[in-house]
RNA sequence: CGGGGUGUAGCGCAGCUUGGUAGCGCGCUGCGUUCGGGACGCAGAGGUCGUGGGUUCAAAUCCCGCCACCCCGACCA
């Protein structure tokens, strides 16, 4: 793309209304446009960022047998009192409105009503089961206080899978599956290393446990205790002697730490799908239970997270996996020479089909050129200049480095289009 | 929802104490000079001062209500 085509552009100053630095980082790069607390859209660089990481779960959850949907975002209040789960004082920050005649809706806050629901007509026998189904879509939930950016928000982008098992076993063997294909996501994000499952609360979905995926983070809301060793963590609302022991872990062993919740994992047994009227037919002809999971991960919180993580006094710096685009070409000049270096580069690259940036701007000094990539955060820069020109190379710099190499065409596209991941 | 703070041009801010024709920087438009780490000169455009009421000859400024945004806390699929 050429950055004259690009409607967004950076800004000199962080905005007065953001104190999470990665709301600040990204409103000033232009990746995103807040329109009220909580609430954000994606602008073209933003939204490929949200896009790379949903592919990047979407890649996951298929790989472990998912399949993806699309519910709805508004939901009928029948089948929520099925579950005792409508009435406001059960879960009390659902946006709900209603129809011209009075019904009553609730806005998608989560959808395991809906999920079982639909998957009622063709479930009936245990040759149907097991069933993983999943969605990437806009949640709403009304919380009292949006905070830290998009780590916080009342409108978000979240996976939810459902997973439907016939038995207990089945579904323990389903739910460590998808437990391992979340760490592969956070590794892929570049996050591996400082995510850790963390033993946490069941909350309003489960009377057990839940499984969160915790990212350390100074920015973090909840107070964990990780346990190196292991790789394992405690989340403080579950710390007891008793469920120490339970894990064989001693207290000392434990570090306080702060964490971002960027991944939920739930074990929810029967208790919707039988309240929802979901059996099948097992192989002797009797009614059995549906054991049902529920996995989320905040694909836009995680935006957040990692502009939070990845980023230094000079802007953004984004993993490979995720940047908008891997590189940015960055032409300092407008002799014809160097404009033919520059476009000749741009077209090879995308025909390689590397995602590619071309600040062609003629009204830009090189100063302002470089403050933009860095600040952009794109992980290639290649500077296109007369002086480029005279020596027939290329100039390229990693964004995390600030050393810069002179290369041929050749080798730029052999460095930016490998390592796809 | 409790406490604290802030709303003035697209962005960042000053002006408010002590009422009297709304300012600065960035950005934007035009012209010229510049051109490897956010250049400079000249000339311009752009504002219901969050909003509604009140006091006053006169309100960005004083008083009251409301709205929005930020922070701390509580809460948290």
């Amino acid at each position: 793309m050429k950055m004259t085509q690009l409607f967004t552009k950076t800004s000199k100053t962080v905005p007065a209304d953001e104190s999470a630095r990665n709301a600040q980082l990204l409103i000033q790069a232009g990746y995103i446009h807040k329109e009220m607390a909580g609430v954000y859209a994606f602008l073209p660089l933003g939204k490929r960022v949200l896009d790379n990481i949903a592919n990047i779960v979407r890649e996951e959850m298929n790989a472990v047998g998912g399949q993806e949907v699309q519910m709805t975002v508004l939901q009928p209040k029948d089948i929520f009192e099925l579950t005792d789960r409508w009435d406001d004082e059960k879960v009390d920050n659902w946006f709900k409105t209603s129809l011209k005649n009075g019904t009553e809706l609730g806005m998608g806050l989560t959808h395991e009503e809906p999920i079982v629901d639909s998957l009622k007509p063709f479930i009936s026998s245990y040759k149907d089961l097991p069933v993983s189904v999943y969605q990437i879509q806009n949640k709403f939930r009304n919380e009292l206080r949006a905070k830290s950016g998009l780590l916080r928000g009342r409108e978000f982008v979240m996976k939810d899978m459902y997973s439907f098992a016939r038995n207990e076993e089945e579904h323990l063997r389903i739910y460590e599956e998808i437990a391992e294909a979340y760490g592969r996501v956070y590794a892929r994000l570049g996050i591996g290393d400082i995510t850790y499952r963390t033993y946490a609360d069941g909350g309003i979905f489960t009377k057990k446990f839940s499984d969160e995926f915790q990212t350390l983070s100074p920015i973090g809301e909840d107070t964990i205790y990780v346990h190196e060793g292991k790789k394992i963590a405690f989340n403080e609302e579950i710390m007891s002697d008793e469920t120490l022991a339970n894990m064989g872990v001693k207290r000392e062993e434990l570090v306080e730490k702060k964490g971002v919740e960027v991944g939920n994992i739930f074990p929810l047994e029967s208790k919707y799908s039988d309240a929802l009227g979901l059996f099948y037919s097992d192989e002797d002809g009797n009614d059995q239970s549906v054991v049902m999971g529920c996995y989320g991960i905040g694909v836009s919180r995680l935006v957040g997270m990692l502009a939070e993580h990845f980023s230094d006094d000079k802007g953004l710096v984004w993993p490979e996996n995720v940047a908008p685009f891997k590189v940015i070409i960055s032409q300092l000049g407008t002799d014809e020479a160097v404009t033919k270096a520059a476009y000749d580069m741009y077209q090879k690259l995308t025909e390689a089909g590397v995602a590619v940036l071309y600040d062609n701007r003629t009204d830009a000094r090189p100063g302002e050129k470089f403050a933009d990539a860095d600040l952009l955060g794109i992980p290639y820069r290649v500077v296109v200049s007369a002086k480029t020109v005279a020596a027939d190379k290329y100039e390229v710099k990693k964004r995390v480095s600030d050393q810069s190499e002179l290369c041929s065409l050749d080798d730029v596209i052999k460095l930016t289009s490998s390592k796809q991941g």
